[in-house]
DNA sequence: TATACTTCTTAATTTAGATCAATGCACCCC
DNA sequence: GGGGTGCATTGATCTAAATTAAGAAGTATA
């Protein structure tokens, strides 16, 4: 489930930055939007539905790439908002590095790779909200990511589950 | 939204065939899937999950592709079901036609368009699944796919959506 | 034409999880 | 050290949608 097979870091047009806890990397509205590499740290992203209701779209920690496809695929101004939950070292990189012309043969085959890896992970999300009860929702994410649980609220993680942080709270309680 | 820009049908380890309304064409357990790409007709994905539910997750008219890439990338028997909604004309492809060594410089960032769009229609689905009521869901589906409803029965557009039957038919039934 | 599926609708009941509300703990900083 | 602010827990209520159950309407089969 790693990504560290994701080469492009040495892309000569990636910057190299460091951010606070906190700092906010992409707005909703945003357009001519930046991936991130995740080199130390702890980054997600999340939506604000009609009713100001925050729903996590995922979480990137260490070699994980995070940004809005979606909004670059079909251009138009993104949904997401991308912030950090830890300090931060990440790398910014354009969004056409996927399929930028002067890429070779190997990069875009790793990066075939690596998109392809995300519609797997995208596909299991999916016929998990559709099919699991909170309780279940939370085993996934459990055995999914064992590491993670340690380093993020959880009202985050029940966000992520789409579950309340009430629900998520009774089910750790009675699941001693 | 169209995948007519998917050019690999002309792959020579490609062979088109008909099917009959209704059948199967993937089985839960499978494994060395194929990858379908519709020249007409339509077809559908769905599992079965542990209280013998079934869950749409997705369609594929014409020019669409439909597949298991999440068992594909992550080696192992698919929990899919695929099946003939309507008496269909299709091409079969191998997997690896999204990464195989022989393709061109072109194809492959064709390829990498059609996973970028892939992955952007998933998210849209994993943000409305958590944050989307019942009638809401419905809405967005007509947006998307205005020409499905009349093709698709309606209790697996409410398995699409991840509602009951009844609730679709209440949505519909208040909607005039 | 009759018979049997399949799909859709409608209504009564139940339930998982949301919402609302109160309390308890940690950390912060000033 | 005292007073916030943010997060987790617990319990009481509420609600959207699931479940259950019946029947209606359409379509295919024989």
């Amino acid at each position: 489930m790693s990504h560290s097979d994701f080469l492009l870091v040495d892309d000569p047009s990636a910057q190299k930055t460091l951010f606070k806890k906190g700092t906010v990397l992409q707005n909703k509205g945003d357009v001519h939007l930046k991936a991130f590499y995740i080199k130390k740290g702890l980054v997600r992203s999340y939506t604000i539905d009609s009713k100001g209701k925050q729903h996590v779209f995922m979480f990137a920690p260490e070699e994980w790439i995070i940004g809005d496809i979606e909004a670059y695929q079909y251009e138009h101004p993104t949904e997401l908002f991308i912030d950090c939950l830890e300090d931060t070292e990440l790398i910014k990189l354009k969004m056409d590095h996927l399929d930028q012309d002067h890429l070779s043969h190997d990069q875009l085959k790793k990066n075939l790779r690596l998109l392809g890896r995300r519609v797997g992970l995208l596909q299991r999300r999916v016929l998990m909200l559709m099919s699991a009860t909170a309780g279940e929702r939370y085993a996934l994410f459990l055995n999914d990511y064992p590491l993670l649980p340690n380093r993020i609220p959880q009202y985050m993680i029940a966000s992520y589950l789409g579950i309340t942080p009430e629900a998520l709270s009774k089910i750790r309680g009675q699941k001693t």
